[in-house]
DNA sequence: CCTTGATCCTGTAGCGGCTACAGACCCTAC
DNA sequence: GTAGGGTCTGTAGCCGCTACAGGATCAAGG
């Protein structure tokens, strides 16, 4: 679609916000951290924000919803930004961190088993003696 | 159960730490919150626990380990004191808890199957095109 | 031109769940 | 007595935001 006859340049920060969902206060947080660069400034001293902050937003909050941390992003975008990076370097970030994301399924996956195992034994009744209780409860001293 | 030959009383809290294997500030730290009571001290001002105290502790440790939050943990641990608990109270807990590593176990698998699916097609050459680049920039604003 | 209300700016504090460190005490052994 | 450990307290830092206070500025209406 043409859409050049909207400008989407030179956005208040909240319509930088608007635009991309991003959360007000979180883009200027983005940019403390060194997410987002400094934008330029009003006379005033309002950031005005142009196309390519909306780009570099954006492709900050797609990492983010793919559970990449802060670190890793920055390291994502300095490969970009020095130019000459390769597909072998970012996928190697991306590995990485499926490697972990992998872990925490796998951490989860074991709590839930354990958990559920524990609930489906549980009487829902009136009683004090509880399954879950009991496997909180159970000492590796005595016993 | 008769286990009175084994004193495991007026432990320090490196003692307690070591016998739980709790990190020792973490132990202070359950304090403050509220998770653990204020031990008795010795003359000095030192924490002194008992059979009791490690008992609880490992409580704590063990639905940490289910990943239940302090604020569910405070509730069963309330639940627990006040006397008169029933195992229906206790699984209402357990089941919300479970409905929420549920929901996160999701989460991660909706992010694995995209991640690894991109990976999936990433080259791993000295070029700078990148399927996951693609996915981190694929813009909604244009295309 | 002036006022009003919305928006912008900055710095800072809070969340959960710890972990660690500084600086003061204290305890034990030699 | 003194050296070293352990303990005590308060506080700051981690991540990834989110929110709020108190001031400056903007845009619209009268």
């Amino acid at each position: 679609m043409p859409d050049d006859h909207a400008p989407a340049s030179d956005l208040k920060r909240s319509e930088l916000a608007r635009l991309t969902g991003c959360n007000l206060e979180t883009i200027r947080y983005y940019e403390n951290v060194g997410l987002m660069p400094d934008p330029p400034r009003s006379p005033a001293g309002h950031r005005r924000y142009g196309r390519a902050h909306v780009e570099r937003l954006s492709f900050v909050m797609r990492a983010r919803e793919l559970g990449f941390t802060m670190e890793e992003i920055r390291g994502l975008l300095s490969l970009v930004d020095r130019g000459g990076h390769t597909c072998a370097e970012v996928e190697g970030v991306g590995r990485h961190h499926l490697g972990v994301v992998r872990a925490k399924i796998r951490d989860l996956q074991a709590i839930e088993t354990r958990l559920s195992d524990t609930i489906a034994r549980c009487s829902g009744a009136d009683t004090p003696e509880c399954p879950l209780l009991d496997v909180l409860n159970q000492s590796r001293l005595r016993a």
